[in-house]
DNA sequence: AGTCTAATAT
DNA sequence: CATATTAGAC
């Protein structure tokens, strides 16, 4: 009985594996990327007893054990994804999917393409994920549509209050984006409806938005935006198509549209009337190099053309945030 | 279940 | 301050 438990409490003892074999296992407990997203870094700093196998090659290096090839070295390498497939969710094995998105920056040019958006589904239908997709802009999220809806239709009830209270100016920094695009008739009249779809802009179907970060690239696009008078405003998008939209080409073979068609099962809240739009002019997500077909929206108004080049930057605002903008070529 | 919106955080 | 993120309603 007794020899019996010492003799297996010696083999449990003498199996026990040594610290060293543990570390690199409750590493990979932890993933790389799921570290790196919470700014965990490797235990092996600054301890004299570096799990690090350095030499060992005795044994290769079986899947287990497999180290990141230095991840981050330690200082700019936050996100090394270079791969933009964040709306996808697919094609992208690469550790950078948990990665946080740079910030994204309304440009008076995207803003105005969510205002068409918005003015085009009627404001029934302006939900963020609809107006997303009409956007068609790559790279950007439902979230991100959705929080600026809400700043939007904050500015457009102001507005109401405004027109017909007859208060005081406000023209902070805040209401100049909002301003640089025309505010549609019946956003401010809701009761008026607006019957005719036909006027509505027609958009371009230019996906250029996206989301990583490159210091190359940004210094490239940053010169090139410093000078924009130097460059024609093709020469961004060459930039921008250069860089980004090749390598990651392999994400977005399937459209995301078609979705218009049934009125009742998408769970749009009206199961009365549906269907308003064409779905004709849904612009599909692409990431090529589109030849200059662009209309521009609204009807009467001013056409103040030339500016529909919708690029992407990255700068760094400040303390090293990364964000995310495309480039205004100029006021609208 | 998935989406929208209001509120709050960064 | 401009966006992002979260929480709760729908």
């Amino acid at each position: 009985m007794r020899e019996d438990d010492s003799d297996w409490f010696a083999r449990w003892e003498e199996e026990l594996p040594s610290p060293e074999e543990l570390m690199p296992i409750s590493q990979s407990l932890i993933s790389p990327d799921l570290a790196l997203a919470f700014d965990i870094r490797s235990p092996n700093h600054g301890n004299g007893n570096s799990n690090q196998p350095h030499h060992h090659q005795t044994t290769p290096p079986t899947p287990s054990q497999l180290q990141l090839p230095s991840s981050q070295a330690n200082s700019s390498a936050e996100f090394a994804a270079d791969s933009a497939d964040l709306g996808s969710g697919a094609a992208g094995d690469e550790p950078a999917r948990t990665l946080k998105r740079p910030r994204l920056v309304w440009t008076p040019q995207l803003h105005k393409r969510f205002v068409d958006a918005v003015a085009h589904l009627g404001i029934k239908n302006a939900v963020p994920k609809t107006i997303m997709q009409l956007m068609s802009v790559d790279g950007l999220t439902r979230e991100n549509v959705a929080s600026h809806l809400q700043k939007y239709r904050l500015y457009l009830k102001r507005m109401q209050g405004l027109s017909s209270g007859g208060g005081a100016g406000s023209d902070p920094a805040t209401d100049r984006l909002f301003a640089s695009s025309p505010v549609p008739a019946h956003f401010l009249h809701p009761n008026r409806v607006p019957s005719s779809d036909h006027f509505m802009p027609s958009f371009v179907p230019i996906a250029t938005l996206q989301q990583q970060q490159q210091m190359a690239a940004a210094a490239a696009a940053a010169a090139a935006a410093a000078n924009p008078h130097l460059q024609p405003p093709q020469f961004h998008r060459q930039i921008a198509a250069a860089h980004f939209g090749s390598p990651t080409n392999g994400g977005f073979s399937s459209p995301t549209n078609g979705q218009f068609g049934s009125p009742t099962s998408n769970g749009f809240g009206s199961p009365t009337a549906n269907g308003k739009f064409d779905p004709s002019f849904l612009a599909v997500r692409q990431t090529q190099q589109q030849q200059p077909i662009h209309r521009m929206s609204t009807p009467s108004l001013h056409s103040p053309v030339g500016n529909y080049v919708e690029d992407l930057e990255s700068a760094n605002a400040n303390g090293g945030r990364t964000v995310l903008t495309l480039f205004p070529t100029r006021d609208d």
